[in-house]
DNA sequence: GTAATAGTGTCTATCAGACACTATGGT
DNA sequence: ACCATAGTGTCTGATAGACACTATTAC
């Protein structure tokens, strides 16, 4: 680059810049975090211990901060999100040993199908339900505060988007959603006004299918936009 | 740094680390913001070109990247800023002709006293009017949608929080409050509605003095927290 | 029929929008 | 008295909350 010898500034040290990556989905009638064990060498920061997944921009691969995300949450996850949001940057000099650093925190929704497995998980990798504003787990770095603030976005953007609808498979009962938002607000909702309000927008479609179960058969309605959220007027309950 | 020479991923080309700022303030009816012009060195990327006041991250200088916004804003105006918000990150390899560079823009508010001077501006600094998503000038870098996103997260805050108090002098009058709502939102409030609300939050508090005019007096009000914003359960107006 | 869950009807409280009205200063 | 601006009274419409009610399936 014709300015690398001759600009003062770029002569200064350069923080290290990496992503990271709150990765939700509902499971087990829970919100759940994926989580990634740090590598149990003594060279490295954090051995063995639990940490947002996530890790150094690299200039060649990334086109961008976002693309740095999406790579890293196809690496983790296999799929696409429906929806990924940057939360926020975190830098100083004590949050990384190896120095000064910047991360940059985004926050992903995973539907259903693309969530948590039945069964078990990798010994490296595994979903840990959230539990007020984090996960029983002591976590790497500052990955406290980092999930603490992708939560707190979370629950105050549930208040007055359809953000858990990406919590969804892609087909889903009024019922169902209700009870993501119930999960994931951590509070019951009462069930006229969420119909009324959900159905007020343009958020669903109808699927011209029911899902049978052993009591009487519920409309299935599917997303209309696949990844842009809807936002209402009022909050679900007022904050004052 | 003991993990300097070990580790992989240190070997990586570490992005430019930049911080930039939207310096808002209300000044002759109109929002506006502080730019700043590019030295006219030809051996800097956009010479003598207008752009949002920032720079390079000083990982000696500053404890982290929010101080180093307030280093910043400081060295421009002289004035700390009753609100300061990360807005959010723009990396990418395109945006800086002297390399991959991650700059993270911050939205200040100042109040009238710390706003625009009166009469004239210096020439490399001065404060255009906002119009539409932006200023009529030209700017430097991607500085005209990073303006744009600050622009908008104003705008949509303003619907349903307290911000605007943050443009005003430290003692005003609920009209003049209004007044202010409306120039960032660039359209009329109903006054009743608009007194209700805000006497209904904990927002302002009663100064035991009238502002005088050619008219009726006017009660004057001063903020309860000097930098805290005040939610509102529901926007000025539905969005859909 | 009974259990279970889906979905509706309807009353009330709250608050924004509209807008006319009253209040209080200067001149 | 008149103007200008501050501040209020009050009606209406939208919608959240509460909760009882009806609807439709499996058994």
């Amino acid at each position: 680059m014709q300015y690398s010898q001759i600009n003062q500034p770029l002569t200064f040290e350069r923080p290290l810049t990496t992503v990271d990556l709150a990765i939700f989905a509902v499971a087990d009638e829970l919100l759940q975090v994926l989580l990634v064990r740090r590598p149990d060498s003594e060279e490295e920061p954090f051995p063995g211990q639990w940490a947002l997944p996530g890790g150094f921009v690299d200039v060649l691969l990334d086109e961008d901060l976002e693309q740095c995300a999406m790579r890293k949450l196809k690496e983790k996850t296999g799929a696409d999100a429906p929806y990924l949001e940057q939360v926020g940057s975190w830098g100083n000099a004590a949050r990384d040993p190896r120095g000064w650093s910047v991360t940059h925190v985004y926050l992903a929704l995973l539907g259903r199908a693309d969530g948590p497995a039945p069964g078990g998980n990798a010994a490296d990798a595994r979903w840990w339900p959230i539990e007020g504003m984090g996960v029983r787990e002591r976590l790497a770095f500052d990955h406290r505060e980092l999930l603490g603030a992708a939560i707190l976005r979370l629950r105050n953007k549930v208040e007055y988007t359809s953000l858990p609808a990406f919590l969804m498979s892609s087909e889903f009962t009024l019922t169902e959603l209700q009870h993501v938002y119930e999960i994931v607000l951590g509070r019951a909702l009462e069930k006229k006004a969420f119909r009324t309000r959900i159905l007020a927008t343009d958020l669903v479609e109808v699927v011209p299918r029911m899902k049978e179960g052993r009591s009487r058969p519920a409309q299935l309605y599917r997303l209309k936009h696949r990844r842009k959220p809807v936002f209402f007027a009022r909050a679900f309950s007022p904050r004052d």
